[in-house]
DNA sequence: TGAATCACG
DNA sequence: ACGTACGTGATTCAC
């Protein structure tokens, strides 16, 4: 059984436009409207199941239906350019969707669908017209149904010819009588002045028809009958200009409309063009079949040449001193464990790709030599984890000069798609299919035949050489090159070097401790289970819920989206009720330290180093901060005893060396005294006086002396949410305290504190005007929500525009600190290693005869890494392991 | 795969 | 009136 389903693709398009808030994707392009048609087309395809399917546009201004009446759709509003520059978009997405579109020269998008529902009617095949436009009932039929959107594209209603009936008493052709008389405001179809459609439908359910309602003007009374017979011929031709042509000169075609389903692959790539993050996930188009070969295009803008042990050394030593870019493929997440699938040099209008066992055979040695030439400079793509995958080949990096990824996260930070397919996408440059198109992607990873391979490697080359000279001049006209050349690429070899290293974890440390805690866990199980008369999953949050406070009784604090909530804070409230509650807070911290620490750690260590090797990405957080993977060594337990001596198991390399720590002594609150530029808070830093203390003295109005160890608790609380962006909501939970109170604190706090009062004010005000914040070293975070009508949403985007240039300008002071630091140990000819980096705090493995070197080096450098307008203090301490490094 | 929880700065 | 503190990653459970 054939099912048509036509759409109007102008009127739907409008509707689309008009019904849904303004949307952009991240290259400031409209797709309001695309999102629209696409979720409507998505409903059809769902409900409809259609075997054919066409969307049709109007073609040309002027169409047959002007002539004689040139004032035709006169008068209407131009269309808004931010809707006619989605009409491209919008049939490109029809491409991807394999949907046919008509557009005829002289003919209207009702025609050509007129056309074809006439043609369904003599087949006998079942229609479903949807429009957003009531003329077009006037071609429902028995086999023709008319879908009208209701509430912009939401919603559809259906109309057959007992629909129509039921609500104008009419039949189908009839409506066309109905616009003769009531005319169309919107086409400047004249009809009848003075007749709506209240008396339109009078006058049709009285004489059937417009010549009929002219015939019998005598039964008309008064005004009325006068303004018909004055407006006869208006009346004639309205109904004609309202009249669907049914014979647009398409007969052949009807049977191209055909529809055999979309492309996942296809489909995903035109969608994460588009940014819809949303539909991508509800189709599960990231779960498409790996295609592989059809997934990748052959592109004839260069010459591919798979370099194989044919290829002359002569050749290749050539193109090696040509090539402008290198795309090197690490597949994995761990960039430690990534499979080297090979690489591609673009150089000029050749792109030469080597597959791995080629890269690493006797043909491969030129091209080996040249990624180790520290004077050959690379552009690539993710040249970070490329440097770890080469190294673990026993290839070293060298000379790193551009990085496609790192600048793209540079010039957005949120950007959680890095991907080159995405990136090619956002600029504009043909297409580069996703590697899951062409991978698959978990069990169903398979690496595809080497000539896809090399095509893909090949097209992701020459898309990196297309993409670098739009960066550059994007970072530079940022002001954001220098961040770019001098702090971030070169921290990028740093980081890699680090991680390279790796520090040393001593297994049995871990082993014991790890004994130990199960031990301690086995005792806490079965107190938990007879205080609650039964066993049951205690992590599991589900299960937990249902034995406090249904089986307990306990009273419900706070629930989460799923049930009940069991957190800390919640347990911390209820512990007063029963002695379980303790018991399952130590038996959570237990288990989080055996299995996060003990056992996570323990899975990492490398058996051919001794050594965990994280991953730090310098990609990923939106303030510019580091994070760290496989394991993270940022969060490492400190606060409290049992977990820290987890930091016991960190220790040197080598024997009779010691662990080095220097950590910075408040820099975000330094930062802040610097950018707000308050005096009070400057002063404090300056004269090195407690700043919490400090703080606690000028919010309670009190004396240094008179300052106790609660009132400086809450000062450091208030500090903290102004970092964070305060307000007094977060505070009064954070401090226990009533909301007004908390209210009170911060008003105070401003009072004293002038300078940063204004400093909150103002970078609200500016995130408004700009659309962004920057760190002192110009780095930018947009905040498009600063403008959101929604109260969360903005004021989430406010407190963000608070934080972010502390937290951020933090960060760029550490990361100098560390590109400095890197320089100065290798000048100095010390043998000490920078290992990890915790955000404000360095790690290093000493020698013991640099230890007094170090002990003053490594702060005076953390120090001097950047001149503020209070001093930067960092402390050090060494011990045998990391834990005694306090 | 997402939610809940908790480790860090 | 609205309802949250900023930034991360790993583990576990349950759908």
């Amino acid at each position: 059984m054939e099912k048509w389903v036509l759409i109007d693709g102008n009127s739907i398009a409008y509707r689309a436009f008009f019904a849904m808030p303004p949307l952009t994707n991240s290259a400031g392009m409209h797709t309001n409207a695309v999102f629209g048609f696409t979720q409507m087309l998505l409903k059809l395809l769902e409900e409809e199941k259609p075997t054919h399917m066409l969307v049709a546009f109007d073609a040309g201004k002027v169409t047959f239906r002007h002539e004689g009446y040139e004032e035709y759709k006169g008068g209407r509003q131009k269309t808004p350019p931010e809707l006619s520059e989605q009409f491209p978009v919008l049939k490109e997405t029809l491409k991807a969707f394999g949907i046919a579109q008509f557009e005829l020269e002289g003919y209207e998008a009702d025609d050509i669908i007129g056309t074809l529902t006439r043609i369904a009617d003599e087949r006998g095949v079942q229609a479903v017209v949807v429009s957003g436009d009531k003329d077009m009932l006037q071609l429902a039929s028995d086999n023709v149904t008319i879908a009208l959107t209701r509430k912009g594209v939401s919603e559809i209603e259906p109309y057959n010819p007992e629909a129509i009936q039921e609500k104008y008493g009419l039949k189908p052709l009839q409506i066309i009588d109905l616009k003769g008389l009531m005319g169309d405001t919107s086409d400047n179809i004249p009809g009848i002045p003075g007749v709506g459609e209240k008396t339109a439908l009078k006058m049709l359910h009285e004489f059937g028809s417009v010549e009929n309602v002219l015939a019998n003007t005598d039964s008309l009374k008064g005004k009325m009958k006068e303004k018909v017979e004055t407006h006869k011929e208006d009346a004639i031709m309205s109904k004609k200009l309202a009249t669907i042509f049914r014979e647009v000169p398409i007969e052949n075609k009807a049977d191209e409309i055909a529809y055999g389903g979309y492309d996942k692959a296809t489909l995903a790539e035109s969608f994460r063009k588009l940014e819809f993050k949303s539909l991508i996930e509800r189709l599960d188009l990231n779960a498409s079949d790996a295609s592989g070969a059809d997934a990748v295009p052959a592109d004839s803008s260069y010459e591919l040449i798979i370099v194989d042990e044919s290829t002359s050394p002569e050749t290749l030593t050539e193109a090696l001193a040509g090539t402008e870019c290198v795309y090197i493929e690490a597949v994995g997440e761990n960039a430690h464990q990534a499979q080297l699938l090979g690489l591609a040099l673009s150089a000029g209008e050749r792109v030469f790709v080597l597959t791995y066992d080629t890269l690493m055979g006797a043909a491969g040695e030129p091209v080996r030599s040249w990624l180790t030439d520290p004077e050959a400079p690379k552009q690539g793509y993710d040249l970070h984890k490329a440097e770890l995958a080469l190294a673990w080949h026993g290839i070293e990096l060298r000379g790193t000069s551009f990085d496609v990824m790192l600048a793209a996260y540079l010039l957005d930070p949120t950007e959680s798609d890095q991907t080159l397919s995405f990136l090619a996408g956002k600029y504009g440059i043909p297409s580069i299919a996703s590697d899951e198109a062409v991978y698959g992607k978990g069990a169903k990873f398979k690496v595809p035949e080497p000539d896809t391979l090399a095509r893909h490697l090949a097209q992701k080359a020459a898309g990196v050489k297309r993409l670098i000279p739009l960066q550059y001049d994007e970072l530079e006209k940022n002001g954001m090159s220098n961040l770019y050349f001098d702090l971030e690429q070169p921290l990028s070899v740093v980081l890699a070097s680090m991680e390279k290293k790796g520090i040393k974890v001593n297994p049995e440390v871990l082993q014991e401790l790890g004994g130990e805690l199960e031990r301690n866990i086995a005792q806490y199980m079965s107190d938990i289970y007879s205080h609650a008369g039964m066993e049951f999953n205690i992590n599991s949050p589900k299960q937990l819920g249902e034995v406090l406070f249904e089986k307990l009784q306990l009273p419900v604090i706070k629930k989460t989206k799923t049930g009940y909530s069991t957190d800390a804070e919640v347990l911390e409230k209820l512990e007063p009720y029963h002695e379980i509650v303790r018991l399952i807070l130590h038996f959570r911290q237990l288990s989080k330290l055996q299995s996060t620490y003990v056992e996570g750690l323990l899975k990492e260590i490398r058996q051919d180093t001794g050594k965990v090797h994280t991953y730090y990405r310098q990609t990923i957080a939106a303030t510019g901060r580091l994070s760290s993977q496989f394991p993270n060594l940022q969060n490492i337990p400190i606060r409290l005893e049992e977990g820290r001596r987890i930091r016991k198991a960190f220790v040197p390399s080598e024997p009779g060396w010691y662990m080095l720590a220097a950590d910075y002594s408040q820099i975000e609150l330094r930062v802040l005294a610097h950018i707000s530029g308050d005096e009070k808070m400057k002063e404090a830093f300056v004269n090195d006086i407690d700043i919490h203390t400090k703080t606690a003295m000028d919010v309670f109005g009190v004396q240094q002396e008179q300052v106790d160890a609660n009132m400086r608790r809450q000062a450091k609380a208030v500090n903290f949410g102004i970092v964070y962006g305060i307000s007094d909501f977060g505070l009064s939970n954070n401090l226990g305290i009533a909301r007004k109170d908390a209210a009170r604190f911060i008003e105070q706090y401003f009072e004293a504190f002038q300078g940063v009062r204004g400093y909150m004010d103002n970078i609200v005000m500016q995130a408004r005007r700009d659309g962004y914040v920057t760190t002192l070293l110009e780095r930018r975070r947009y905040l498009p929500e600063i403008k959101a009508s929604n109260f969360n949403l903005r004021s989430f985007a406010e407190r963000t525009a608070m934080n972010t240039p502390i937290q951020g300008t933090a960060a760029d002071i550490i990361k100098l600190a560390m590109v400095k630091m890197d320089k100065v140990l290798e000048e100095r000819g010390l043998r000490s290693r920078m290992l990890l980096q915790v955000h404000d705090e360095l790690v290093f493995e000493v020698p013991e005869d640099e230890l007094e070197t170090m002990k003053t080096l490594v702060p005076e450098v953390m120090e001097s890494a950047i001149q503020l307008d209070v001093p930067l203090r960092a402390d050090v301490n060494f011990g045998v392991n990391w834990y005694e490094a306090k």
